[in-house]
DNA sequence: GATTATTGTGGACACGTGTCCGTTTATATA
DNA sequence: TATATAAACGGACACGTGTCCACAATAATC
């Protein structure tokens, strides 16, 4: 399914090139493209035809991340009303973005990416599940879709550690605040 | 009493470096450093002792627009209501935004400097204008400011030329509605 | 196993950013 | 005008990004 003919060999170096990238990430949430082919034993021409881009690479090494990511939002629905529920799911983002900056980079492109294709990927799913439960009862807006709300919860990924603690799940309130039907 | 001593080589070199960078901007957007060092006749040094990031040179660069906003801000307020005054005000900024990118990046560096002082500089004194007056009449949240704002409205940014007419003012309205008293 | 088309490789290269520091130049003083 | 000193200069340098393409390895075919 995922292996439309792949060459051995490049298999085992696009595995290796996540495997360093995840421990890099892990150690210092940095990621030097130059560095990570070194340091994979490849060169840079390699890298970069697995991951055009740094955010590929970024989706794949937080692959695991973005993917508990789409399978809580059904869950939360299950459990809550759907403004609720999506209150829960941004808490979620937010605590990911926090530690790891990369993450939202990954959310971002899964979103993102398949512009053409009519698909939005998983996250992309998720994220419409929750708004489409919440227009579904008529306390969410119908006017926005997935991409709107990765655009206007971006911020996040532009606060730095000292000003987070004071804006960013108050501005996430804001920003439910703006996606509720006003009555 | 914006001239604390400054020798008249460097007020030459200060002044050319803005020209050649207002020059290449009106023409292309585009803001490459190093050239305009070399456009302008100077070094790199003395580029990035004049203006240390990029955001400083943009700065000084849209300086008459980022005015321009300031000035309107109490005009609209007195014309319309709070939040319509917002709403207006908002519209400038995101055609400033669209056609010049770095207008805003010019508005961003107007509040975020000074983060230590008090002082938020003369933009963000003008969106704290417009806040406050509508917090006044209860029709905007009391617990956002400029900072806020201009976090929340950064996706124009990162928005490119074909989704800006889908998304733009949309998502202006969204926001707008989040910075709202919910009654 | 040899041949061949195709897929993948890797590192040199061009570019932009931002820093560092030895040298130059303006200005104050005498 | 000569001198001292502090301010300003400028370009070399180190670094990261992303591209390009001559070459190498693989896998399919005979």
């Amino acid at each position: 399914m995922n292996t439309p003919r792949l060459r051995a060999d490049a298999a085992e170096n696009r595995a290796r090139i996540v495997e360093v990238a995840r421990a890099v990430v892990a150690s210092s949430d940095e990621l030097k493209l130059n560095a990570i082919a070194r340091q994979a034993g490849v060169g840079q021409g390699t890298l970069y035809r697995h991951f055009p881009t740094r955010e590929d690479l970024l989706a794949e090494v937080y692959r695991h991340e973005v993917e508990e990511l789409v399978e809580v939002a059904p869950v939360l629905l299950a459990e809550h009303d759907p403004v609720t529920a999506l209150a829960r799911w941004f808490d979620r983002v937010a605590d990911y973005a926090r530690v790891k900056r990369g993450v939202f980079a990954a959310v971002e492109v899964g979103v993102w990416q398949d512009l053409s294709a009519h698909s939005l990927g998983p996250i992309g799913d998720a994220m419409t599940a929750l708004l489409e439960a919440g227009k579904a009862t008529g306390a969410i807006r119908p006017d926005v879709d997935a991409r709107d709300v990765i655009l206007l919860i971006g911020y996040l990924t532009r606060l730095d550690e000292e000003e987070w603690d004071t804006r960013a799940r108050h501005l996430l309130g804001v920003v439910l605040d703006g996606l509720r039907s006003r009555e």
